[in-house]
DNA sequence: TAGTGGTCTAGACCACAGC
DNA sequence: CTGTGGTCTAGACCACTAA
């Protein structure tokens, strides 16, 4: 079990984190605490909330304290912007076998994110899926229905049926997708995904629209920059 | 005149970079050495260093050395490949006067990276220049076409006519475009752009074709992610 | 004003790469 | 082996933030 002090120091950090004794958005222990309480010397315990902190895990600010984040995504590099201009995509896995896995299928209610979007609507379906690709998780994707139009899809199992399918069964299948993408920087969502050694992630969220211009899906896509292309070509 | 040490260091070793002291993809003085003729404490240099590192102007070695590199362009995240699907494409710049600088144009022979896609082409009128909007230079641009089609562009001023007349001008104007979009740390050219305090740029290269599938233009382009807008809007 | 993270030092030993 | 960057310490002082 060869490990440097630092090492040891951040793991221990995180299992004070695991454990609760920090919680999201407050303080922690100062580095001469963590340094008395750890047994390491202040620069290792500095060494250690750095390496922390370039995981997107902690927060320090000078003058007042070291935190832990709470924030699922930080905005780094906005690539993709909602316009009226028409294109087509493609995204490409390189992978030969894909599969679903259904993480959590709920009812959530008024979500902020969602209201000023879908208006008067409170209630959806949030359906939580990780795509895998030769047994190997590619991308998590949160995909939000308005329940009103899909009140029976609870019935389903969206692991093996596509919610593409489901929705074209209802005639009210997105044909229309209005797109945003922006590199990510690693969050809570690449521990999710195993992806710790990642730096940055694709994050891709539609607004899926039917063939009558209705509002039918919102769905954020986080995908590993490894195994997915976004393709395409211009034309003028 | 405040400053603390490493930042002085710092400068103290870009001026042995600038002053060609140190030479690309070459080891640079050991830690001990800057150390010693610098007069600083070996952590302040490393300090220092590091801060360089972060900046993508060394590159440590760990039992081997410091080095100072080289690469314009370091691929971090590739978000854009060519591929045979049409779309339409919107960049947006939110200033309100806009203007060009020509910093070179010149006649340059076989450049290996565009003889792939030209095949025996083998001579190029290189255009670089930088894009201003409100004064403040948001990209940079280098443009290659091909001298055999346009062999009297050294006539013309392109900070002043666009390229595009000019090229249209001559019935070769492209009009098909395959590109590629990656995000790339900064670089030499954050420099050049004074966005040393950006740490990405978006980095578009466009190929050109005319109508008649010919291809007529080599175009790499380095945009400021605070002030360029890849908008686009997907429908099937 | 008290407490936090930031900087800085001198010196020791460790891990790794190249000859 | 030799030299490189990496780790680690104990202790000092500085710059910043909040109450």
């Amino acid at each position: 079990m060869e490990q440097y002090l630092y090492e040891q120091a951040k793991k221990k950090i995180l299992d004070l984190i695991t454990t609760g004794k920090f919680q999201p958005n407050l303080r922690i222990w100062n580095e001469r605490l963590l340094s008395q309480r750890l047994g390491y010397s202040r620069s290792t315990i500095k060494h250690a909330i750095n390496s922390l902190v370039s995981d997107n895990i902690l927060e320090k600010r000078t003058g007042d304290g070291t935190y832990l984040v709470d924030a699922e995504i930080n905005n780094l590099l906005e690539i993709g912007e909602n316009s009226p201009n028409s294109f087509s995509q493609v995204t490409r896995i390189n992978k030969k076998t894909s599969s679903s896995h259904v993480e959590s299928f709920k009812v959530v209610y008024y979500d902020p994110t969602q209201r000023h979007l879908f208006g008067d609507i409170e209630e959806f379906y949030e359906l939580i899926r990780t795509r895998m690709a030769n047994g190997k998780v590619v991308a998590l994707q949160r995909s939000y229905i308005p329940f009103r139009k899909f009140s029976d899809a609870h019935r389903y199992d969206f692991s093996k049926l596509s919610l593409y399918d489901y929705m074209d069964n209802k005639n009210q299948k997105p044909v229309n997708f209005n797109t945003s993408i922006k590199a990510v920087e690693r969050s809570s969502i690449s521990l999710q995904m195993n992806l710790i050694k990642e730096k940055y992630l694709l994050y891709f969220e539609y607004l899926g629209y039917t063939k009558d211009n209705e509002l039918v899906e919102f769905t954020k896509s986080w995908y590993d920059p490894n195994t997915i292309e976004f393709a395409m070509n211009i034309k003028y």
